[in-house]
RNA sequence: CGGAGCGUGGCGCAGCUUGGUAGCGCACCUGCUUUGGGAGCAGGGGGUCGAAGGUUCAAAUCCUUUCGCUCCGACCA
């Protein structure tokens, strides 16, 4: 390609809309620009490089038998209601109607499509196992759209469904596809772990998300340095011991004007966070429920969630801890609550000498003892591990705590779809079975943002060579004819070669084509000015370590396909 | 949805407090010079100041409404 001809606006400031070297640098390096919040289009850089990712990974997935299909964007809302996700779904979809007032959705995933487009067709266990994937654009009006394409309302994903006649195949089937995206992040150039993660609206049950660390992640990810455990935090659990401070004093209300926080709690009554009974007032599917921890650990929602089984959950809003949980804000605790729901983590089971609300304005309880002030009948693991705790699956090595991008997500769903959805097949006694079923993701347009994440300097982008939008670029400098020529014939015969190269042959100065070309971030740049070939020479220079070499000009070719042999 | 900030030429910004009819840098166009690290000089084009309404002799500036973009939060009581 030569960029004379280019359509490539790259920029020398940062863009005011970004925050984050990924949107930065996609925004500068022209590889995209912005339609509406977390809405792009793609510019024939930007789409080259995702070009390059979905093939990667069409490739891999292929190779493990899965089949390429093409499913619809816009979705009727009855496939939804049948699956009963219309509501768990809910804000997060695109909704729309057509003409005649009948409602449809834009696929924020496809689960629902498959199957219902499975469901009429398998009839037979001979018909499975069965993988279709496809590679396509996904809707979802998220929260807060952000961090350029890392976050999108509108973005590329590749997703796969595979279908069999039990959870035996279900095991191979995912097997097949944790295998295929390994491989897959791998050729792309990204360091990418495999953590243990929670299913949230898909359900199911086993379930991995594959993660590239990077600082700007929006993922915080649990890693044993003994045992190779690694979880998201949304399921990670610590080894913590069980809190009692074994006192039988009786129970005795005490005045803490305007004291709210654990905190403040902690200052006033010069007392360790231990101490207190942590109660965290939420609203699950508009029911109220009270969560208690101690007070020196944090909720972790999904773990809450989870254990509810509800669709939705929130935390309560200051007008409703009057109406729903008969309270008030900062003061609330379990004892005396009556009529509202109350789940403790495992910690509390046994504590005694506790410090909790009284419930009323200004006043806390002390020396409170569970099972004798108050009950709780359920328990369940509800806090948040932290950095430095110790590991429960090993119990020698310690958690810590890394930030990552979820470029991958692969899920064992079960019968949840096929059981809704009627998706069944005869088994080999002539028995109707539901459809085991699994679901995987890969965020393609994401991924392009963290590879970014992960490979860049101060002048810009350094694409692994897999996934850069061309392998070579030329830049031919200044306004001899001889060089215009020699470029012109370098490019002719690395093209030949096989190479995706770029000829930079504007009318700019070379300092302007050698910051574009280090913006742009192609592994391989070779530098062609009258200097050097008059001694038969050409400059290289390798992006991923910006070292420069001469090259001759006589064995040019041999020596790019070493060059590029070493690149990564 | 709550909080905060920002919308002024293609991009990055100043001007707004204290109303007086829009400016800087980059980019763009023309000419001359320069030519291996984002050139210099000279000349030039381009803006309903996000939108609507209001106050005023006069609004980018003050008031109201609205749309959009970004950031933080949406959980620790």
């Amino acid at each position: 390609m030569r960029m004379s001809n280019l359509y490539l606006p790259t920029l020398k400031e940062d863009p005011a809309e970004a925050e984050i070297t990924s949107h930065k640098l996609m925004l500068r390096a022209g590889l995209m620009r912005n339609h509406s919040a977390g809405i792009y289009s793609y510019l024939p850089l930007g789409y080259k490089v995702i070009k390059k990712v979905e093939n990667i990974t069409r490739k891999h997935m292929d190779a493990s038998g899965a089949q390429e299909v093409l499913l619809p964007i816009v979705q009727t809302a009855q496939i939804w209601k049948d699956s009963k996700r219309w509501d768990k779904f809910g804000p997060l979809m695109m909704k729309l109607t057509d003409r005649k007032d009948r409602e449809y959705c834009l696929g924020p995933t496809h689960e629902e499509v498959v199957t219902d487009l499975i469901k009429d067709e398998i009839r037979s266990y001979k018909d499975l196992p069965l993988n279709l994937y496809q590679i396509q654009t996904k809707v979802r009006d998220e929260i807060r759209p952000r961090f350029g394409v890392m976050r999108g309302r509108e973005f590329i994903m590749k997703d796969a469904y595979s279908l069999d006649i039990d959870y035996e195949g279900l095991d191979k089937s995912y097997q097949a596809m944790y295998e295929a995206y390994e491989k897959t992040f791998a050729e792309c150039g990204l360091d990418a772990v495999a953590v243990e993660a929670d299913t949230g609206a898909m359900g199911g049950k086993d379930s991995h998300e594959f993660m590239v660390l990077a600082d700007s992640g929006e993922d915080q990810i649990a890693f044993c340095d003994s045992c190779g455990y690694a979880a998201n935090v949304e399921r990670a659990a610590a080894e913590k011991e069980m809190i009692d401070f074994e006192s039988e004093a009786e129970i005795e209300k005490i005045h803490t004007p305007e004291i709210k926080t654990i905190a403040e709690l902690e200052a006033y009554l010069d007392l360790p966070a231990a101490r207190m009974i942590k109660a965290v007032a939420m609203v699950a599917d508009e029911e109220a429920v009270l969560a208690l921890l101690s007070g020196e650990d944090e909720l972790n929602e999904i773990k809450l969630k989870n254990h509810l089984a509800a669709d939705q959950l929130r935390a309560a809003e200051e007008e409703e801890f009057a109406e729903l949980f008969k309270s008030t804000a900062g003061f609330i605790g379990p004892v005396d609550l009556a009529g509202i729901r109350v789940v403790a983590d495992q910690r509390l089971k046994n504590i005694r000498g506790a410090v909790t609300g009284a419930n009323q304005k200004d006043y806390h309880f002390k020396n409170v003892n569970i099972n004798r002030d108050f009950e709780v009948e359920e328990f369940a693991d509800l806090r948040l591990v932290k950095d430095g705790e110790g590991c429960l699956e090993c119990q020698a090595g310690t958690l810590n705590i890394k930030a990552g991008i979820e470029v991958g997500h692969i899920f064992k769903l079960g019968t949840k779809y096929s059981e809704n959805m009627g998706a069944s097949y005869l088994d080999e006694n002539g028995r109707t079975q539901p459809i085991v079923m699994g679901s995987y993701g890969i965020g393609i347009t994401r991924l392009v943002a963290a590879a970014i994440e992960q490979n860049n300097d101060q002048y810009g982008i350094i694409w692994p060579k897999a996934i850069a939008p061309y392998q070579i670029i030329i830049l031919a400098l200044g306004n001899d004819e001889a060089v215009a020529e020699k470029s012109e014939a370098i490019y002719q015969e690395l093209k030949a070669e096989g190479w995706e190269v770029l000829l930079d042959d504007r009318k700019e100065r070379a300092g302007v084509k050698f910051n574009d070309s280090e913006l742009i971030g192609i592994p391989l740049r070779l530098t062609i000015g009258s200097r050097s070939l008059e001694n038969g020479e050409v400059e290289a220079m390798i992006r991923e370590n910006n070292q420069k070499l001469k090259l001759n000009l006589a064995d040019l070719k041999e020596k790019v396909a070493e060059l590029m042999a070493d690149i990564s």
